[in-house]
DNA sequence: TTTGCCGGGTA
DNA sequence: TACCCGGCAAA
């Protein structure tokens, strides 16, 4: 191998002294550092390469040269173990001279102790309600994006686990008496109980999306999310899951769309019934939206009902339309934000009955409003057999999305009209994304076009630059992060691709390169994948260090990929 | 020509 | 997955 590669590369062949003969000599001749230290002993703070400045030779490397701190700080110098000549990239993993930096965007963890104290950190609290305290106030944020994600990700289990918690003890709680078993529950869908399911699917859904959300202010909704020990037997637990996956996989065609409308002989009441056996649940949180983490995706392929999309859907109820858009917004405004919801969501209910557009912000309005408009059961006021439920539906709004949906701005995320076309694989080659960003997109791929701020969706364009550590340039995620999405573009910063970024929000603004987005969006059939980026006009590793010092260069380059050190 | 890097191959 | 490279296109 190395033979071949010298052979095939005479240039290199000339400097690559690794593992080839005469290393020594060729050192000298190079003005290295006196092969004495193997090359891999090379101490972290040790000797530099003067580096065979091919070009005046990038200003990092000056500083880095010495200073491990510095090193840290700065972007990411690499530091080939000072003799510089590490063996060809190999082994370069292993050796990692915890002084200097790593080379490699990919491979700098600066952080990485970091990252493991605060991952102790929520591991010690795993299941109490204060777990999420100490990180808050106490703890200041760190700012690897590495260590961000890690804490998403116990976050996210966490609140899993609360959430399931909860939804077992309201659902033992509530019935009692139920089966356990999902199957057997199906002859008890139509009880209080399907509704909330639903609901709490819808929730899921939606939560899902906001995921990310909820990461960030994570703090904020600890606060809300109170965990009684709850302890039930892990069975149920499974069971809510499963039941919560199926019937979210029933109902993803959104409950609006196959409701009513569906049967042209609807009667008045039970015609879509029959249509949806699988309604079945068993836990009624409303915060419940179980196991978001892993199992929930898979079943999530349901278009979450938002501020947008149930306008289209709402189309079986003719008229009156306008009267209740009105309505809905008024409430929107006056809304006590129903529970948890973070600032940005809405809940409403909605009646879906023909003709019958009503939109109550809660539940148990909507619910009486059906049962004593529609179904005509004045009596039981408060006595509901779960049949209001398929009238009417949630309809969750996201402030932000409603705003969006007003103005149907373009800079919106591009990611979204990725997302939204017909579905065409997209070049997209390969995407990197948070655990929420997968969640994300499913939600997000089917028809569903809004709540655009939830899409922290990472993208990078090439798995090289996944997971360097960056520092987001313009702007932060606030707790409250609801509107930080627009404001990506702008800053022309070399942010070194990451694992947060939006997706393909910033690309718009810097470069060309995502212009083909929108061609894709606005026809779908393109068939013109593969659009070749225009190719950045900085310089590149190559360029900057040379064929010589081709061991500098970033990983990317190396293999001949896009540069992610020196992004455009 | 050089540079950047895509697409694809190999290990 | 990590690594490498042919070859194309832009500079
Ligand atoms: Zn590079």
């Amino acid at each position: 191998m190395q033979a071949r590669r010298l052979a095939k590369r005479p240039s290199l062949g000339s400097r690559r002294g690794g593992a080839a003969p005469a290393p020594a000599s060729e050192a000298a001749a190079l003005g290295l550092p006196p092969p004495g230290p193997s090359p891999a002993a090379a101490a972290p703070g040790s000797w530099r390469p003067p580096l065979p400045p091919p070009r005046g030779t990038g200003p990092p490397r000056a500083a880095a040269a010495s200073s491990p701190v510095l090193l840290l700080l700065g972007e990411e110098d690499e530091d080939e173990e000072g003799a510089g000549r590490r063996r060809r990239a190999r082994g370069r993993v292993a050796e990692k001279p915890r002084g200097g930096a790593e080379e490699e965007d990919d491979d700098d963890e600066e952080d990485e102790e970091v990252v493991v104290e605060v991952v102790d950190g929520d591991e010690d609290d795993e299941d109490t309600e204060e777990r999420f305290v100490p990180l808050g106030p106490g703890r200041a944020f760190p700012k690897g994006p590495a260590r961000a994600a890690v804490k998403v990700g116990s976050f996210k289990r966490e609140m899993t686990f609360t959430f399931q918690s909860e939804d077992v003890k309201r659902d033992s709680s509530k019935k009692t008496s139920h089966h356990l078993f999902p199957l057997a529950m199906e002859e008890d869908t139509r009880t209080a109980d399907t509704k909330k399911a639903n609901r709490m699917l819808d929730q899921e859904k939606e939560n899902t999306r906001s995921i990310c959300l909820l990461e960030q202010k994570r703090k904020v909704v600890s606060s809300n999310i109170d965990v009684p020990p709850a302890r039930k037997s892990s069975e149920e637990l499974d069971m809510d899951k499963v039941t919560a996956a199926m019937v979210l996989t029933s109902l993803s065609t959104s409950p609006l769309v196959r409701s009513p409308p569906v049967r042209p002989n609807e009667g008045l009441s039970g015609s879509w019934k029959e249509g949806a056996p699988s309604s079945s649940s068993s836990s009624g949180g409303y915060w419940s939206w179980s196991a978001p983490s892993d199992q929930s995706n898979p079943s999530t392929p349901s278009p979450p009902l938002s501020a947008d999309s149930f306008k289209p859907f709402r189309s079986p109820a003719p008229p009156d339309d306008g009267i209740d858009e009105a309505e809905a917004s008024n409430l929107l405004f006056d809304e006590p934000i129903p529970r948890k919801r973070k600032n940005s969501m809405k809940v409403m209910f909605k009646c879906l009955w023909k003709n019958c557009g009503k939109v109550l912000n809660t539940a148990a309005g909507i619910q009486k409003h059906i049962r004593a408009i529609h179904l005509g059961r004045l009596g039981e006021s408060d006595y509901s057999d779960g049949e209001e439920d398929f009238y009417y539906t949630e309809i969750k709004l996201n402030t932000d999305s409603v705003a969006e949906g007003l103005s149907s701005m373009a800079p919106v995320s591009p990611s979204q009209s990725l997302a939204s076309p017909p579905t065409f694989p997209v070049p997209d080659s390969s995407r990197t994304e948070t655990p929420c960003a997968k969640t994300d997109t499913k939600l997000m791929t089917p028809l569903s076009r809004s709540a655009p701020t939830t899409l922290y969706l990472v993208h990078t364009d090439h798995a090289y630059q996944a997971t360097p550590p960056v520092t987001i340039p313009g702007s932060k995620f606030t707790p409250n992060g609801s509107s930080f999405s627009i404001s990506w573009q702008s800053p022309p910063v070399t942010f070194t691709g990451i694992p947060v970024s939006p997706t393909h929000q910033h690309p718009v603004g810097s470069g060309e390169q995502r212009q083909h987005v929108h061609t894709v969006l606005s026809s779908p059939p393109r068939g013109t994948v593969s659009l070749r980026k225009p190719r950045g006009e900085g310089k590149k590793c190559r360029k900057v260090y040379g064929m010589e010092n081709r061991d500098m260069w970033c990983t990317a380059c190396r293999w001949k990929k896009a540069c992610q050190r020196f992004i455009d």
